[in-house]
RNA sequence: GCGCCCUUAGCUCAGUUGGAUAGAGCAACGGCUUUCUAAGCCGUGGGUCGAGGGUUCGAAUCCUUCAGGGCGUACCA
């Protein structure tokens, strides 16, 4: 519809070129908007206002010529000019209810457009350390990064949801040092744990685990692990007491067996990731292994590449980005003294191997803590050659938990925090996600979980479900009366539906694929959530005032054909939100 | 110190990329059910859009200064 209007504003200007009113270089940018107030009309357009410097006329002047040769069309009653200079159309009913035609007939396509057809897209989201389940800091993203994912889809682009598993580097070898100390203690042996090692509960599973699988085989004495290891915290030097043991592990076991520990946590871990995401309504195309970067030799590969082009030199015995000529604020390691490379040289390779494989565009969905790499990424892809644009970095705020007033700490290394999985089993999948992305994602966030287990109306899910829910048992309510749906009935009358609560809805049904067009190009799902919460407004308000199940058939199958409309809708969006549209409640 | 993000009703948040009189939910108050799900609907009150300055026909939105909050500033990952 806006199209159309837009088509009509243009031809008026064309025909008033053509009469030397305008100069015919001039290239007006016509934008139309959906108006707040109905007094305004349905759409507005605003042009007058933005032609009047370069046409040296006055607004409304300008206004009044383009009505006078505006085409005539089918769609709209009347035009007006209003306040300084707008041009405001008033949209038939017809058109408003050919909208329901159009959404029955598309049905789980409504909505969606091609603006990315052939256009490949990849998503990197949640990518937590695999050193322990995920807990409801990660929830965020995950919810952000897989409705990102789903909008884009429905805009035609080629999505490819990614995982970067981080399975090399320090944490994973503390975590395999805790595992293997874990084990040692269900051998019998008597460990003190280290306080710096994961405490959680999961790794004591996963060493029981391990000790069913192979025994005794991978025992050493107490007394061989302890020996001569620098004195734990607080009296001594934690991070010192953890990487001897770390070197004690290798040292003992050897690198099959340290090996075989290794991947027996992480197997186990990501596993149990990979489950919870999907219990999560996330599903992923690609889990990506940060140690394979390393096995294919592709972080040297990458160092090399960068060298070709002279962006490395060496200083203190360490190879060093110049990223400085990129816009950082400081050059930045990638291989250290010690000849090992960095985490962000890994990131390097990574990054270009996202390229290599084909993506237009890469999004990266990181937590707000990592905003300071955002611009040494960019200036290491810009250094081999890529456009940096094409990297999109969406930042996720923490959300800050609460149980009621009072604010939950969370730490993973103590083992005291609350998981996804039981915000899961607690809240429910539906809420959690919803409630996830009704927040700008850049926004702070507070989740107090009370409430998000509530099933109270402050929980704007159950209020999107109850109303899909409510046309459903519609249906149902038909089949008792022993009446059905007829939809070519119901098409055949929709000029019965002309009730305030009607036009609403319609007006609202016929929204969806811009709000849709626009969340998806913002990368903005909770404007998906703010639109169903207004949908849903709008039916209940209908329902309210209207009775559907009524003898009149033509009018009955006319306001059964919007409220399935409103349904479609509603399930349409609830899909892209993943969260399910139940029929019962 | 420097950099990024944020500040809108008592609370939690929207605000369609610069448009007309700034909205919703919750909380408060008052109504609505012999009826298809009251997990609902209708109504009332509530604002210096953090503060000042600037840009223009027009600013919550763009620029600038300041205040407050968060995060980052590793040869960690």
């Amino acid at each position: 519809m806006k199209q159309h209007i837009a088509d009509l504003i243009q031809h008026a200007i064309d025909a008033l070129k053509a009469a030397g009113e305008f100069d015919t270089d001039l290239v007006p940018k016509i934008q139309i908007d959906n108006t707040k107030d109905k007094q305004h009309g349905d759409l507005a357009c605003n042009v007058a206002l933005t032609l009047a410097k370069v046409a040296r006329r006055k607004p409304r002047d300008i206004a009044q010529l383009i009505c006078d040769h505006l085409p005539a069309s089918d769609s709209v009653t009347k035009t007006q000019i209003a306040g300084p200079g707008f041009i405001n159309f008033f949209i038939s009913q017809d058109a408003t209810q050919a909208i329901i035609g159009k959404v029955l007939e598309e049905a789980d396509h409504f909505g969606r457009n091609n603006t990315g057809a052939g256009h490949k897209v990849q998503v990197e989201f949640v990518s937590a350390n695999p050193t322990g389940p995920l807990h409801v800091g990660h929830g965020r993203g995950a919810a952000y990064g897989a409705s990102v994912s789903n909008l884009l889809e429905a805009s035609g682009y080629e999505v490819e949801r990614e995982y970067y598993v981080n399975d090399a580097g320090r944490q994973m070898n503390i975590l395999a040092a805790s595992l293997w100390l874990r084990y040692l203690q269900q051998a019998g042996e008597d460990i003190v744990f280290p306080s710096n090692g994961y405490q959680g509960a999961y790794v004591n599973d996963i060493a029981k685990q391990l000790h069913q699988q192979v025994g005794d085989a991978l025992t050493h004495s107490a007394s061989q692990v302890m020996a001569n290891l620098h004195v734990d915290g607080p009296e001594g030097d934690k991070e010192k007491h953890i990487d001897d043991l770390i070197a004690r592990a290798k040292d003992l076991l050897g690198e099959t067996n340290y090996e075989l520990v290794f991947d027996a946590g992480l197997d186990s871990i990501r596993d149990d990731i990979k489950q919870d995401l999907h219990g999560f309504g996330v599903d992923y195309q690609h889990w990506f292994s940060e140690r394979s970067l390393d096995q294919d030799d592709q972080i040297n590969r990458a160092i090399n590449k960068l060298q070709e082009q002279d962006h490395v030199y060496e200083d203190g015995g360490a190879l060093w980005f110049r990223s400085t000529a990129f816009g950082d604020d400081k050059d930045r390691v990638v291989k250290r003294d010690n000849g090992q490379t960095t985490y962000f040289a890994s990131d390097i390779a990574y990054h270009l191997n996202k390229f290599e494989r084909g993506m237009d565009t890469v999004i990266n969905v990181w937590g707000a803590d990592h905003h300071g790499y955002i611009t040494r990424v960019k200036a290491a892809l810009q250094a081999l050659g890529i456009d940096p644009k094409r990297l999109v970095v969406k930042l996720v705020q923490f959300a800050i938990l609460y149980r009621g007033e009072e604010r939950v700490q969370m730490s993973t290394r103590s083992g005291s925090f609350v998981t996804l999985r039981e915000l899961r089993e607690e809240v429910g999948k539906d809420a959690s996600r919803f409630f996830y992305v009704t927040r700008k994602s850049e926004q702070h966030m507070d989740f107090d979980l009370e409430l998000a287990k509530s099933q109270s109306k402050d929980n704007p899910v159950y209020y999107i479900q109850y109303a899909h829910a409510r046309i459903c048992t519609l249906i149902n309510k038909l089949a008792q009366d022993n009446m059905a749906w007829d939809s070519v009935m119901g098409l055949g009358q929709l000029e019965k539906l002309n009730e305030a609560a009607e036009i609403t809805l319609m007006q609202q049904i016929a929204l969806y694929p811009e709000v849709l067009a626009n969340a998806a190009s913002n990368h903005e799902p909770h404007q998906i959530a703010h639109y169903l919460k207004d949908l849903a407004g709008n039916f209940h308000t209908y329902y309210n005032a209207h009775r559907m199940v009524i003898d009149d058939e033509q009018l009955r199958n006319a306001r059964m054909c919007l409220c399935m409309a409103a349904r479609q809708v509603m399930a349409n969006g609830l899909d892209l939100l993943g969260v399910d549209a139940p029929e019962h409640m």
